[in-house]
DNA sequence: ACCCTTGCCGAAACCGGTTTCGGTGGAGAA
DNA sequence: TTCTCCACCGAAACCGGTTTCGGCAAGGGT
């Protein structure tokens, strides 16, 4: 029937050592075994020791799902990725993963993930891991302004985490990079060099960060002194395509901006088409500032200049976070955030064309 | 003590229906069930019949983590990804991650992520995951030429499936791409296009991978009637700095290439800096193939011709494989193969230089 | 000297399943 | 009719832990 993967079973499970062998080595039983290592009151100094250095000596470690059935806790975070989106959170992902399961693995904790796509799915697969008990808790990526995802964990008493903020905060613990303050930044280095009319193109609306980000972008028109000609603020570009689309639009307004600033750098490779379509170089004839920090950006024709995300540290944080909380730590309490750091490209500068040159070019080619 | 936290494993434990509850509704004891859903011989169909449909209506689903402290798995596939090597397998891991939850949820498994860096720790990694249950089996992606992960799961009898070929094949599963078909296809399209020094770039030889490409690039080379020239076959370029090297090494040669393969895309887009720094045009003054199909790929400048490779469904090839050897498959049995899809740009074309042109430009500019 | 705490641990129930072992009833054979 | 065998299911042990409950001995107070 099973020939080699039954003997599989067999000989990992030889070399375990459980909480039983643990006891009878010690003369103990093994209900106080238990409580010595889980620190209970009613157990000796001296007893905890020894069972400490006993369990040390023999590389005892208990069996998670075994706690589980008991305790209802397994020590596995919850990651439900959203494949479907295009290009969303495509290039952080190693990095990221590689935070989560680092600061997981400190405490012994696992990450169990799982994948949907479309928002129904996602809530079925959330649900799904809930009642299996697959994680204690769950870190939620890409927050949306009104997120079901969190409603619905909510209704269960699931903890969890947001990667990004959220406008109700009632009972939620985040960790956020400060995409407004890089706006602001971009702003400010773009006027510094001298320009005056600045485009923005935000992402979608329905994410929450768009929110923040266009804030930080009319900070900065503030604090800079500039005016904020509301025609040159478009939304909604998560791809090159639309990227390319909204450069195109801002790019052919009767008086087009000197520089654009971009909300999301997938977008922004959209405008490196619609430069060359219109003979318009980057960097010189058009200035692009962007955030996110993806490799393709690096690669382009002038590179990019963005504001780079530590998507590492992200998760990370997010980890031991999303740990406190199950532990019973209040929301309150874990939320933190980051900056965003400047990634110098080539594609911004001081303005060689004006608004009307700029304007006559994009006539003169269509 | 714990405020939220405890009342949410209560609310959550509230509507899970037990095999007990079954058992109760149904008049009979949780051990028949069990033996009913778990297609036990004793049991006869009528009751079989009765006891599916009626855990159909309650929504009875097993708690893994229950059944696992019997049976010792836990419909878990484990996944453990190195995360320090430059530039691998980033951009296809969403992916890549994507078809493995898909075929694994299709069975109702899930995937354990666990991350390491540098061989040691994805070693002990991977014995803790081994000896914690956290994994009934392991995918082990980019697969070495001798390597030490499947010693160590098939000494301690535990399943796996490698994504890649191994040269000692003896009670391995696994699923590949075939890179040398796809190396041999693009010597084949320099060839038509008239190239006859082709050199060749390859990746790291620790990787089992490179020589398949190198033999498929040999093949390529004999099937096209081409001589090999041994010194225009480089090696070790998994990155981009690599890859510039290797290209300013072959440029620089007597006789240069007019073509150069390259195994790696991060690679070959080292290229693209030496070539602007010798004042070359690659897809003109020097063709360039590749394979990978990394989304950079198809933003440098110009775009890279390159084999792509489809993660995703080598993603839900594996898991599927996985779950089958798990299930007591013979690995014999679960072996498949696909090929790279060439996916055009603009990095090769008819050489317009001649070896010597070419040469002579490199000789002026240093 | 007696009683009452208190500290500390053993015994046993429990979690949600799986698996072994017997026992019962009905069909078929003698 | 009686014996036998087998199909089918109940009872209970088991997996590796956690948690409750109760008991015993030492220490403190009167």
């Amino acid at each position: 029937m099973h020939s080699s993967a039954g003997q599989a079973g067999q000989s990992a499970r030889r070399n375990r050592v459980t909480i039983t062998q643990l006891a009878d080595a010690l003369g103990l039983t093994k209900g106080t075994i238990s409580r010595a290592l889980n620190g209970y009151p009613d157990i000796s100094a001296a007893t905890r020791q020894k069972v400490r250095r006993q369990a040390e000596i023999m590389g005892y470690r208990p069996l998670a799902q075994a706690q589980a059935i008991r305790t209802g806790r397994s020590r596995a975070l919850g990651l439900v990725l959203q494949i479907d989106i295009p290009g969303a959170q495509r290039p952080f992902l190693s990095d990221f993963l590689g935070g989560v399961t680092r600061a997981a693995s400190e405490e012994n904790w696992t990450l169990t993930v799982a994948t949907s796509a479309g928002g129904e799915e996602m809530l079925s697969t959330l649900e799904r891991l809930v009642d299996e008990r697959k994680a204690d808790g769950f870190i939620l990526p890409r927050t949306y302004a009104d997120d079901a995802r969190m409603k619905l964990l909510r209704a269960q008493g699931v903890p969890f985490v947001l990667y990004g903020r959220v406008s109700d905060p009632e009972g939620c613990a985040w960790f956020d990079i400060l995409g407004e303050d890089a706006m602001e930044d971009a702003v400010a280095r773009l006027a510094d060099h001298g320009h005056t009319r600045i485009g923005f193109v935000n992402g979608g609306l329905e994410y929450n960060f768009a929110h923040l980000r266009e804030t930080g972008f009319r900070r900065g028109m503030e604090e800079a002194g500039l005016k904020i000609d509301e025609t040159l603020i478009l939304a909604g570009a998560m791809t090159s395509d639309a990227g390319r689309a909204a450069a195109h639009r801002l790019l052919g307004h009767d008086c087009p901006p000197t520089a654009i600033i971009y909300a999301v750098d997938s977008a922004a490779l959209g405008a490196y088409e619609a430069a060359r379509q219109l003979g318009l170089i980057i960097g010189r004839d058009i200035s692009i500032i962007s955030y996110d920090g993806i490799p393709e950006g690096a690669w382009a024709q002038p590179p990019l200049t963005t504001f780079r995300v530590d998507s590492r540290k992200a998760g990370e944080r997010l980890a031991a976070l999303l740990i406190q909380r199950i532990r019973g730590a209040a929301p309150e309490t874990l939320r933190e955030t980051a900056r965003a750091t400047l990634q110098l490209g080539a594609s911004d500068g001081p303005p060689v064309m004006s608004s009307p040159d700029i304007a006559a070019r994009v006539a003169a080619v269509t």
